[in-house]
DNA sequence: TGCTACTACCTTGCATTGCAAGGTAGTAGG
DNA sequence: CCTACTACCTTGCAATGCAAGGTAGTAGCA
């Protein structure tokens, strides 16, 4: 069986996917930022992301090189991976602000 | 081996199917419609989208009673599946409108 | 009647990717 | 050492976009 709220969670559910990654790397491109952080920045805007689905997201921007990290101690715990964005990974996301800029005013075009 | 424009297309591509459900029924809530108009207007808003795509989407959003459709002769070629919202579909749509601008909102106090 | 071309609808199989669930390991406090 | 906490990562499943291929109705024309 498929609720009426359901089925407009999943359709929110496709929204909120296809502007992860850009979101990601927005968040990243503020400074240098661990896993926790990333995850409690994306909380802050209503994007509710899970570490299942953040790890793999950050280990596929690495190997594509738009994303650095470098290990730091932590004050108290286990060590973390703090993460920067690569040259390659400023130009794209500056290529992405473009795309989203034309993305929205093509779907407010459409809302009209 | 990935290019630099290959990544990039890919993000963009995501962004594009975040929005896709949504975009197809903001077409459909202007005019009866059938597969070609669709793919039509989603190419002049700059939202490629291919058969393959379209038809099980349209399916999928007809299972869930968003949308109906009725069959209508061409003055020349195969009939149509002309299709419509129906109230529910109309509904969730109000609420993805409202998904959709807080969404925006979000993303960008995030690129600020 | 055949033949070709065109349009329209639909299906199959693959690749990507979000996510629930579970796993490993370092640190800290008692 | 034992428990709790934090941090990083992996596995397996399900959803879904898409390339490719398939079926069938219509039209024009010899």
């Amino acid at each position: 069986m498929t609720t009426q709220e359901e089925i407009l969670e999943n359709t929110k559910a496709q929204m909120r996917k296809g502007s992860l990654e850009f979101c990601i790397m927005l968040i990243i491109s503020k400074g240098e930022v661990y896993a926790s952080d990333i995850l409690r920045d994306l909380k802050n805007a209503d994007l509710i992301v899970v570490e299942g689905t953040l790890y793999p997201l950050l280990s596929r921007l690495k190997s594509s090189e738009l994303l650095q990290y470098t290990w730091k101690e932590s004050e108290s715990g286990p060590p973390r991976k703090y993460y920067t964005l690569t040259d390659k990974g400023k130009k794209n996301l500056e290529q992405l602000k473009h795309t989203w800029s034309k993305l929205t005013k093509s779907i407010n075009s459409l809302i009209k």
